[in-house]
DNA sequence: ATTATCTATAGATCTATAGATAATGC
DNA sequence: ATTATCTATAGATCTATAGATAATGC
């Protein structure tokens, strides 16, 4: 094994690089000039590993989402054999913590530019990983809301948790300039909880009503 | 005035055109030449009646946010007399209808590109506007919540409300591939004002406890 | 001998402009 | 005469590759 600098940690050195550029820039606008100068990694190579931006793109993206959800495990630490509210807890405390660790983990920075402008070339892994958090995010909400509840009731509460998880908080910040308040990710987690329990339960009261 | 075709009409084909093109692509994914293909206007008219591609980007964005303020007033055609919970309803009802309306509304789309990848040029023209629009659902949150509210519990639940109202629910469909259900721009309004008022009041509560 | 790294650059794309053309107002 | 529009292109930037160099394993 090892030749010079045996390549991994390059290819390691390229990946972190790309990862962090992309999810503040996005694809198009983060060149392999940039992921060169940030890397420190002569811009040559950057080809030579991964043959095209496209499958830079792809890995450093699989790269990012392996690293984050070994990090925070996206049941939050919660077992699956708890109430349907103390999983909503941990799902919301891993998401909330993960979109907002910035400097480790860069999945959701990138998800969000694809959500933005889509490039269409994360399609196929999300599919195995995305479609499967949010399904399962949907159980454990269609759970706590019980039976008689429309889908669109469910799927609507769902996109109303998932926005308040995942809305980037310190870019909003920055684009109103309005007076920066310390970011306190335990208190944005509680916040969230919060907002979410009361609104279920709301969505819950109304149904009932019909 | 009126040379072949006054240059007027020209001049707003490009700004509809990229609009568009800048709230589904951003700024740098869209060239001269993909405005000049979408508004059927030749590429070097753009440099002609703009100067640079920044000018345009800046000019599209407030001739967007032009039209849908006018179109979808942000106190909702709610008078600044009403409660603040009726108030409320109008800002959520103006926000989630100016960020659903694709076919006529681009500064919404153009602000979601400027969040994920800011370039710094709306930097001025957001002190005028948006920076006065999220003061004013400040207040009428404040003034819900009532006295006795830390300024974080303000500002967070100001944050998760926008973040519901301007989570980009289609694009995200697209993207996890979920089977899209019809998206129903009148019950996502209830769903938010009704999970926001759920919200707010327990974040009230809690606040009271302590 | 193998392969990680670097230098140099071809070819594509994109922005902005120079200069020509054509349609209107006077 | 003025100016809206078009053609052609210079210059910048960016991706990807060809070919040279250098560091390691055998």
């Amino acid at each position: 094994m090892a030749k010079r600098s045996d390549g991994i940690e390059t290819k390691k050195k390229i990946l972190g690089a790309a990862a962090k550029l992309f999810s503040e820039n996005g694809f198009k606008q983060t060149s392999n000039a940039d992921i060169s100068k940030a890397s420190g990694v002569n811009s040559a190579l950057i080809s030579y590993y991964f043959g095209d931006k496209e499958t830079i793109y792809r890995e450093a993206w699989q790269h990012s989402l392996r690293e984050s959800l070994a990090k925070y495990p996206p049941d939050g630490g919660v077992p699956a054999t708890a109430p349907a509210r103390k999983r909503l807890y941990g799902i919301i405390s891993a998401t909330v913590r993960r979109y907002s660790d910035h400097r480790h983990c860069f999945d959701g920075g990138i998800l969000n530019q694809e959500i933005a402008s889509p490039t269409g070339l994360l399609d196929d892994v999300h599919e195995n990983t995305i479609f499967s958090l949010r399904e399962n995010l949907l159980r454990v909400v269609s759970e706590f809301l019980g039976d008689g509840i429309s889908n669109e009731d469910l799927r609507m509460s769902v996109y109303s948790i998932v926005a308040m998880c995942i809305s980037p908080q310190k870019k909003i910040q920055r684009i109103e300039k309005t007076e920066p308040f310390p970011y306190d990710v335990e208190k944005r987690i509680e916040h969230v909880f919060r907002f979410s329990v009361a609104g279920l339960n709301a969505v819950k009261r109304a149904s009932r009503k019909n």
